[in-house]
DNA sequence: CGCTTTTGACCTGCGC
DNA sequence: GCGCAGGTCAAAAGCG
């Protein structure tokens, strides 16, 4: 059910984090891949918060990779009982404070409904900076805690790219898959996490998360579309309403 | 009671 | 064709 690559693959906002993945074990798969740093909490927290997007993921399996000390894994979409949608969620075998969440599928169902709980949190977490506008609200599921303590993710929310909206434009609505609170520590990674060279790929992405807080615009691959820049970040904030289609 | 997680088994794809 | 490894299924157990 899955939507086939072609298909999703229309738009030049994709390119930057979707991804033909070609895998050694398996068919051409289109990817998402984004690799959250959860820092020195790595491995301590049992608590940290949910799998990052505002959308219910159940686990459905887990397995160990070869070659990588941490196990990976399988995450469905809960949110809706149809949704094909799926994450897979490893630690990278380099640094275990990176973990590599890769989403698979696409969502055949609208977001939920963020508009009270963004309200929610943004009257409780007035330190919320202006890019926290995506502030995604946990589901009550989403809660619970996590407390695999080696490959789940943590503390901060992942934002997958829009790639996906560009999907769900393609099919019948719009939708982010992650529109969440921008952590100083995501990355997206539009390579092979697991590509050979994935230690210098981690250098550098090391460099950018040690020397520079990141900011919404370098993390996301949509604010580059128009190279005016800085308000086009927000400007897809605004679109946020008509995604999410606020009551 | 319903949902999620866990875990072993099974299935499938790819390389040799 | 075989073996290996990734990905998925499904039953059991746990939790709120």
């Amino acid at each position: 059910m899955d939507s086939s690559p072609s298909r999703k693959l229309g738009s030049n906002v994709s390119e930057l984090t979707q991804e033909i993945q070609t895998s050694k074990r398996r068919k051409v798969v289109e990817k998402t891949v984004v690799r959250v740093r959860i820092g020195e909490n790595a491995g301590k927290l049992k608590n940290e918060g949910p799998p990052s997007d505002f959308w219910s993921w159940r686990k459905y399996g887990k397995k160990p990779i070869k070659g990588s000390p941490h196990p990976r894994g399988y995450y469905r979409c809960s949110t809706s009982k149809g949704c094909s949608a799926k994450k897979q969620v490893e630690r990278c075998r380099t640094d275990a404070s990176v973990l590599i969440i890769t989403y698979t599928s696409n969502h055949n169902h609208p977001g939920p409904d963020l508009h009270e709980s963004n309200l929610n949190q943004q009257s409780k977490d007035p330190e919320t900076p202006p890019t926290g506008h995506l502030d995604l609200p946990t589901t009550p599921k989403q809660e619970k805690p996590e407390e695999e303590t080696e490959e789940e993710e943590h503390d901060h929310p992942i934002v997958p790219s829009c790639a996906d909206e560009n999907v769900c434009q393609g099919n019948s609505f719009h939708y982010l898959q992650s529109p969440i609170r921008f952590s100083q520590d995501i990355m997206i990674s539009q390579d092979d996490p697991f590509a050979d060279n994935s230690e210098k790929r981690h250098d550098t992405l090391g460099i950018v998360l040690d020397e520079e807080p990141i900011s919404c615009s370098r993390l996301m691959p949509f604010s580059a579309p128009k190279p005016e820049e800085n308000n086009d970040f927000f400007d897809e904030l605004e679109e946020l309403p008509h995604i999410f289609v606020f009551h």
